[in-house]
DNA sequence: CCCGTTGATTGGAATGACTCAAGACTACAT
DNA sequence: ATGTAGTCTTGAGTCATTCCAATCAACGGG
């Protein structure tokens, strides 16, 4: 959980322009790890007030490219966000209640698996999404 | 490829009724792996003439819960369905121009992966995305 | 320390995939 | 043949996300 001051050296290191918007939404990834957009939204509010929907968006964006933060779009869901970025870990969502939570890469590197045959892809990514039902909601049922 | 005779008999074998769009958007499916609904709906439109775009989201759905297609939903893409299923493989998709291609799963069987700490989740599926460059993208660079 | 340029933010509107509701219709069983 | 459960159609609506033009702020050069 970086303070301010890392996150603002953060964005500068990304050769990003320190603004308000943009320190709340690294921040509020920092602390809502698998955040989707829209709550993204209430949690930089909660810090700076009025933030406007579509600076979040871009933001995110910027973010992302920068790869300070990593998107993530698991099938059903809207997009979310996470500040883990750079050692390659999978996730492991609830089909019930679409709880993400992270597993670590037993490789480490990127792409830790090989396809048995690549078609002729030049593949540098291999992203695994284990399926499954968390233990809430297994008791739950 | 199926004959029409075999996809009304794949339809009738899931407990499904055999109408003239099933018929048509399973063979579509079938016709052109990893189609997207539009282009699907396109396909089905040139065998029957005049179908309505929601009766193939809705046959799509019923065909995806018979198990008869699976729908993929590749990040930063539309949902897409193929006729493959049972067989657990996975796929390799362009981050350029978003062709997909089958890969075969190495072990075949679901989950074909296990996880380093599955946070007590009960896991029933490891999808495994491939992401890189398809040749043609990588000689037209 | 101030100022201008460059890039960020805002607000409004639009896009596009997908869903919902209500009624007409039809495949299949009795 | 006939009933009925399940399909198909039409039309409207939702929601995440994006586009555009105008305003505004960060930060490096003076």
């Amino acid at each position: 959980m970086p303070k301010p001051a890392e996150v603002e050296e953060l964005l500068r290191g990304a050769g990003l322009r320190v603004t308000r918007p943009r320190v709340g939404v690294l921040s509020a990834v920092y602390r809502r790890p698998h955040a989707d957009t829209d709550s993204i939204v209430g949690a930089v509010r909660e810090d700076l007030g009025e933030v406007s929907t579509q600076a979040v968006y871009d933001v995110l964006r910027a973010l992302t490219k920068a790869g300070l933060v990593r998107r993530i779009e698991p099938a059903g869901s809207v997009a979310r966000y996470e500040s883990r970025v750079g050692d390659n870990h999978h996730h492991v969502i609830c089909r019930s209640c679409g709880a993400i939570a992270d597993v670590d890469c037993a490789v480490g590197e990127v792409p830790c698996l090989h396809a048995s045959d690549d078609h002729g892809y030049e593949i540098d990514e291999a992203e695994v999404v284990f399926w499954g039902t968390c233990p809430a909601c297994r008791s739950a049922a």
